[in-house]
DNA sequence: TATGAATGAGCCTTCATTCAT
DNA sequence: CATGAATGAAGGCTCATTCAT
């Protein structure tokens, strides 16, 4: 009846927005990229108007975090001496952190409650990597094809397990397809 | 106003479940294991009463889909000449097969509709041929949690992989997941 | 948290389908053919899923109430002395009673909440009736889209009318119309 | 962040008044008077605030649309020659044009979604004219009420018709009331 | 025992209205 | 005084679960 959470005003948007990302990352988290945007909203302490404004579909709410993660390797990237086995570290330890696990995931159909997408920019920084010589560890005769795919197993194993077991399952997870992409050498 | 189907009596108990069964692995395979129990209960052209007398719960139902894969494996193990790899193979191919991404998933905690559990009758039965020396071409030093983390990874790859692009995506990571388990010879 | 209205079982069904359409006359009535499928099902003291069961879709419920006032005018023609001016005066009365407006409100788009569409079967009636000398003393040169126009017409005044004035001004409408559609004899 | 649009001050005022009115008549013969007052809003390049502060209640921007055309109708009865059948034209021609349809909509209880007032001035510019004796082609014995509800009947048609039909269908429901209130000669 | 209708909780989404800036 | 973000009530719809027949 009485409105109990004040209107805030526009200098509220982007604290919401922010607010909003978290709350997400942590609803995902536990429930999945279909958990409730309801629930999101709550956590974020926003009304859902708010989340529908900033974020008009479910996807865009996904994008928003996978954004943050995407920067953090893009910048990595552009430090001088990256090469392309210290980006897929980053990125195996973005996945297994907590949250992480949504850095891989996009919007492919959204009719389709399950979503997992290649995620081209991470794709287009491998490649850009590799293409210029800078390619670690990585063995010699690995396609950016097969990286990708050494990710997309560890990020739908995390996506799949309990939080709880997360990390623990996710550093065992890594070590095994650490045999795999990387040279014998 | 019409008796709708007819009440086929208690003899019927056996082939509804059969039914049930069958028509899970489908919507699951399509829908994910979160799919409309209301659809498996009509594609097998059943009464949702049956339904939940047959599977007190969605995981029960989940059970019972894994339970046929798994008699699966039990049977390969049980032939002669069977080597652990062997029966990873096998398991891989249930996996990569349009429905036995399933194989793989269990209950672990109903509150959540992520599901994922070791399945502890794979790892007895691998444990077993290992122990009795029937490794195949296995890596020497592989243990049989790495074995379980391998098949869990693609376990988990095809199920958050569309439908129409798990054949495709299951090939190649398994073909990843083999120069990690298999001696480099 | 207990559920307060027991579940009647399926013998419920006919006496459910019957309440909710008695409840779509008024709360169509007094709201429009856009009110609150919600308060249709209150009204009918019916859960919301039953309502969805009955009638699929809002246009459902529309045809449906539509379908008992067609049952009557389609009976009244098959009596041996009827004209199609006897039908047109019985449309007349259905559309100034309370609840009859909606006669000839059917589904059109339903991306537009008004709705208004010739609805085909009266058509037919009267075509049948006009072709069979059976005219009454409605104006010799009158086609069948003019006796509907003056149909439509009376409809949507009383559409727009408020539930309280729509007897006065339905006899008043109906009385212009008259002089429009009857012969000057 | 970017201070938006620019606050053009108090003289905006009358600007921002004229361009609401526009948007109202487009949102309104569109969707009809229940459209999103924050389309119109937009469509007037304003603020919801000041959309808000010309018109507190949706009627009364509904009352300000019929104002307009309420204008050139008394402009129109000014002149010299006018009888109280170019008037009736007149409303026609209004009401069967794009927007013209909401001339006859006013505020009856705002409860309700479905607006239809009389508009009292409108019958007294009618009522002046006839006892002026200024009746033109109108039938003799033609009142004030009947012409009155001529015009409400063709104005509330058109409520209902989707805009792409509006102009054929005022066109034929015109040709018939015509018949009605025109003497027969 | 099998059937499927009934039920309502819960999520999604839109939009009228308020109010900080 | 204008702006537009924030808010949450309200309505649509789906689906898990119960239970009369």
């Amino acid at each position: 009846m009485t409105s109990p959470r004040p209107n805030r005003g526009p200098a509220a948007g982007p604290a919401n927005r922010a607010a909003l990302i978290a709350a997400a990352r942590e609803v995902f988290a536990e429930l999945g990229p279909a958990g409730p945007l309801a629930l999101i909203a709550k956590k974020a302490n926003v009304g859902k108007g708010s989340l529908y404004r900033q974020f008009p579909t479910r996807e865009h709410m996904i994008l928003a975090v996978f954004e943050q993660n995407l920067a953090e390797l893009e910048h990595l990237a552009t430090v001088e001496a990256t090469t392309a086995a210290d980006v897929v570290e980053a990125i195996a330890a973005q996945l297994t952190e907590s949250v992480g696990f949504l850095a891989f995931l996009a919007p492919s159909d959204s009719s389709d409650g399950r979503l997992f997408a290649p995620g081209q920019r991470v794709r287009d920084l491998l490649h850009d990597l590799l293409t210029r010589g800078r390619r670690g560890a990585l063995r010699a005769d690995l396609t950016i094809d097969e990286v990708f795919m050494a990710v997309r197993m560890l990020g739908s194993l995390l996506y799949v397990t309990p939080e709880s077991d997360r990390r623990t399952a996710g550093a065992e997870a890594w070590k095994l397809l650490r045999s795999a992409i990387y040279g014998p050498n």
